[in-house]
This record gives structure tokens, C-alpha cells and sequence, in this order.
RNA sequence: GGUGACGUGGCAGAGCGGUUAUGCGUGAGCCUGCAAAGCUUAUCUAAAGGGGUUCGACUCCCUUCGUCACCUCCA
């Protein structure tokens, strides 16, 4: 496989991906106070395809995920609805499965939460504490900003600049309006003791712990939406580098909004589409179309027009896929060999050269366009069918996209009742040979009458196609 | 105000210093008993405005205008 090249968000110039034995991810995740929305959708979506094209080419990937579980949010969402943190942040936590597993996301190798790494917080600050990088104030322990000079090179921001224009209300209580807790004390649950008092941790500090743990001090890609570059990525960069002197990560990829009518996307904003509305309506196939038909390092409006245009596009794929699995013929007209070959190497360029998805889409959507245009000639033989399917199920499995299946007792019964209404159709007995096209159809399976042969496939149900 | 990104045909969206991106939409047609799906073909001959560099710029440089994001929690 040729070289990898990801935009690296510190350095802005695409970076080639190296690695030793595996590439090391670690993706900032949610905290889970809520439902998770298209936007988190995105992001991951664009990690796992990712993940799912360097593991299609046989290249190990450690894929960390953390779920932030303890935070203001979650505390104050808890009391409101009369329920405990932990009882809340659990419940939203079993929905991103679910919401997770419908999109077909493959399962991190760990899933780390916040609360079950606050020891390893705690040494964290400790050391930072012991390297003066960090200091006790009566609210809790804070990062002295002044003492990593690095600060601002991931956000391209320059601390005097971020203190004048400070937005934060001060607290007299830090040396600086920059400085950023590390542990906030707090008498209240959830909390936790440590060496400086009871409290709990500040949102940045996990992710440090949490990565170093699993990943160690210096992983390939650390990845996120663009929102969390400041200050949660910073402010990441300023705590691992601080305490392990050493560079914090080789690549910082983030992902692009998603926007609603040109404006992002956000709890706050309150122009949420939840990951499950969404399914609900459109399916997985189309989300995970919509998420990457543009590149990930820019925004999308979420429009229905563009949901419905990628519901066509699928409905090309599923003709596609079953015009290559139930070909009969066997006499080749055509060689194409050198499509295919060349759909497959396209493809991964795009991929290689930083994760170009929209223009991988186009060439996979070509090698489709090709074959449905071979299929509508009827031209579609064994042979090829041998030919295009691995490389249209690599491209399938990268991208996240599951075509309906049937078992073989379907099949059997779809062939018999096809031949029937055959029949029929000779015999001109049209109404009979409907009702058999009603009760295919309500099977799920629509048929495709080409001039010689009746194809037919099983077609995702999607509740906005009317 | 600061920082960053960006402005491509009706819409979505790439690449590239000189050759059709691609898709959707729209028009016409093919296939069909009908339908659905699909296909064929046409259509649009696009680059925010103004300068430059160049034999040549959508692509490089400058500038004006505009959009968005971040600068507080956010994927």
C-alpha cells in the first residue's frame, strides 16, 4: 500500500502516516448527558471508515474511544430529571450502542470512561504539580499555562491575544484567566478523594490520562471534531507534553461540522437531529453516505434534498450488487478487468491522499454507473460478476455500507414464484402475474424485468421515500 | 477585535497551471403488458469582484467583498 498522507492540524500540511506495528487512534467522544446527534455521527463515522480502509488493507488499528461521564453538564441534566450522575451518564451511554451499532460503526478496541480513570488522573496532576506545571488554588488545581510555552500552536492562538479578549469571567483565585482546572473541588457527588481534597476531574485532563494509558506517549492520530481544537485539544497537548516532555501526538485530524441551514450544529443552538431521527428516517446506508460525501475536514448542511439524493445513489448500489450476485449468463462480451482493476486503484488514492472520500465516492460510483449500464444491456456474466464483486464488497466494508441480504430460502422461493408469474406474463395474465409482483414486494423484493430475464433485489426500506 | 478555513454551473462537490471531474436535478429517449428500477443522450459550456505573475489561471500572488468556525461548554 502506498503512503497515507492525513492534513495534520498543528502543522497545517498533510503528513505522511507512519507507524510501526499498528496505528494508534484515539477519538474524542461524547459526553454522554444526552442523545448523540448526526453531528457526533460524523465523526465518527469518518474515524471508523477510516479505520475499516486501513484495516481492509490489512494495517492494525488501535482504536480508542472515551466517553466523558463525569461533567457539569451531566450533574446538573441528573438532578433536574431526579436521577443519580452515574444512573444518567449510564443510560446515555447504552443509547450511543445502539445508535453506534445501527450505523454499522465497528466497536473500539476500548471504550475508556472518564470515572473509571480518575486514579490515573490524579498521578497525572500529580506529576504536573511536582513539575510546577500545575498548582492548588481554593477551587481546585490548575494548569499554569505560563509555564508551557507551546500553548497555543495546535489553535494558532497567542496567550496574550487570548488574554485580552478573555470571555472567561475571571476567577481571582487563578494566577491567570489561561489557566484551565485540573480538578475542581467539590463537595458533592460524584466526587472523589485525592491528595489536594475531594472533587472532580476538569473535561481535559481525561482525555490525557485516558490516551497515554492506552495508547502511550506518542500515538499516530488523535482525532475529534474542529470545535474541540480549542481549548480541549490544547489544553491536551499542554498537560501530555508537560508531563512526558515528549511530543504529544503525530496527527491531530479533525472533523468538519455539520451544519442546519449554514449554521452549526449544537446542543446550545438547540437545532439538534439526533442520530436516531435520522436513522429512523433515512437508515444507516444514507447517513453514512451523507457523512462522507463531502471532504471530512470541511462543513455539510444537513439538507433532506441531500439525504435524498444519496438514497438514489444507494438505490444504484443495491441494483448494482444484486445484478452482480444473481448473474446467469456466461458468455463475457466485454473484459473488465481493467475497470475494476482501476476503480480499485483510484479509490485508494483518493483514500491515501488525505482521506478524500467525496472523490473516492465519484469512482466508486463509477464502477457502479458501469455495471448498471452493463446490467441494463443484459451483459452482465458469471464471470464478471467473480470480478466486481470483491473489489465493489472492499469498497462496500470501507465505507460502511450493508446492501440487504437473503437467505437461501428466500431465494428459493423468490425463484419459484418468478417463474410463475413468467408464466403468467406469456399467457398475458397480467392481474395474476401482479398479484405474484404484490406478494414478492411484500417480502421486501422488487423485481427488475429486463427484456430476457426478471432480476430482482432486496431493497432497504427507507420510511422518507415516499 | 484576534485566529483559521473557505467562496466552483440550478444544487451537492473534487482535482488540476493548458485536456469532460463526478453525482443530483432538468429535457428527450430506450426497456416494460403496466409499473418500478435501471440505462442512453442532451442540457448547463461554472469559477465572488478587481488587479497582477505567466505564452496560458478556476488552479499561484496581492487586494476588495462575502460566508463560516473558533476565541465560553460543544463532535
Amino acid at each position: 500500500m502506498s503512503q497515507i498522507r492525513i492534513l495534520d492540524t498543528l502543522t497545517n500540511t498533510k503528513k505522511e502516516l507512519e507507524f510501526s506495528d499498528k496505528v494508534r487512534i484515539y477519538l474524542c467522544g461524547v459526553t454522554v448527558y444526552d442523545q448523540s446527534h448526526i453531528g457526533h455521527a460524523r465523526t465518527i463515522i469518518i474515524f471508523d471508515t477510516l479505520r475499516k480502509f486501513l484495516e481492509a488493507n490489512s494495517i492494525l488499528v488501535e482504536f480508542i474511544q472515551n466517553f466523558t461521564d463525569v461533567d457539569d453538564k451531566i450533574i446538573s441534566r441528573a438532578k433536574e430529571q431526579g436521577e443519580s450522575a452515574n444512573g444518567l451518564s449510564s443510560k446515555y451511554i447504552q443509547t450511543y450502542f445502539e445508535d453506534s451499532d445501527r450505523l454499522n460503526i465497528k466497536r473500539a478496541t476500548n471504550y475508556p470512561k472518564a470515572t473509571e480513570h480518575i486514579e490515573d488522573m490524579i498521578d497525572l496532576i500529580q506529576k504536573l504539580v511536582d513539575k510546577e506545571s500545575a498548582y492548588t488554588s481554593k477551587n481546585g488545581v490548575y494548569f499554569r499555562v505560563s509555564r508551557f510555552l507551546d500553548y497555543g500552536k495546535l489553535s494558532k492562538k497567542k496567550t496574550d491575544e487570548l488574554e485580552s479578549g478573555a470571555r472567561i469571567q475571571v476567577d481571582e483565585s487563578k494566577e491567570s484567566p489561561l489557566d484551565f482546572a485540573l480538578w475542581k473541588f467539590s463537595d458533592e457527588q460524584p466526587c472523589w478523594e485525592s491528595p489536594w481534597g475531594k472533587g472532580r476531574p476538569g473535561w481535559h485532563i481525561e482525555c490525557s490520562a485516558m490516551s497515554i494509558k492506552y495508547l502511550g506517549k506518542n500515538f499516530e492520530i488523535h482525532g475529534g471534531g474542529r470545535d474541540l481544537i480549542f481549548p480541549h485539544h490544547e489544553n491536551e497537548i499542554a498537560q501530555s507534553e508537560s508531563f512526558t516532555n515528549e511530543k504529544f501526538v503525530k496527527i491531530w485530524m479533525h472533523a468538519g461540522m455539520i451544519t442546519i441551514n449554514g449554521e452549526k450544529m449544537s446542543k446550545s443552538v438547540g437545532n439538534v437531529k439526533t442520530i436516531s431521527h435520522v436513522l429512523d428516517s433515512w437508515g444507516p446506508n444514507v447517513a453514512r453516505l451523507f457523512c462522507v460525501s463531502g471532504h471530512y475536514s470541511k462543513p455539510i448542511d444537513y439538507t433532506e434534498d441531500l439525504l435524498k439524493e444519496n438514497l438514489i445513489k444507494l438505490r444504484q448500489i443495491e441494483t448494482c450488487y444484486y445484478e452482480l450476485r444473481l448473474s446467469e449468463y456466461t458468455n463475457d462480451s466485454e473484459d473488465i478487468s481493467e475497470l475494476v482493476r482501476d476503480s480499485r486503484v483510484k479509490f485508494d488514492a483518493a483514500l491515501n491522499d488525505d482521506f478524500n472520500t467525496p472523490l473516492a465516492l465519484s469512482v466508486f460510483f463509477n464502477m457502479i454507473k458501469s455495471i448498471n449500464s452493463l446490467a441494463a444491456e443484459e451483459k452482465i456474466t458469471k464471470n464478471m460478476s467473480e470480478k466486481v464483486l470483491p473489489v465493489l464488497e472492499y469498497m462496500l466494508d470501507i465505507l460502511g455500507l450493508k446492501i440487504q441480504t437473503v437467505s437461501d430460502e428466500e431465494i428459493k422461493s423468490v425463484f419459484t414464484l418468478i417463474k410463475k408469474r413468467e408464466n403468467l406474463r406469456e399467457q398475458k395474465q397480467f392481474e395474476e402475474a401482479d398479484k405474484i409482483r404484490d406478494e414478492i414486494a411484500s417480502m421486501g423484493i422488487s423485481l427488475i424485468d429486463h427484456k430476457n430475464r426478471t432480476v430482482w433485489m432486496k431493497k432497504e426500506i427507507i420510511k422518507a421515500e415516499k
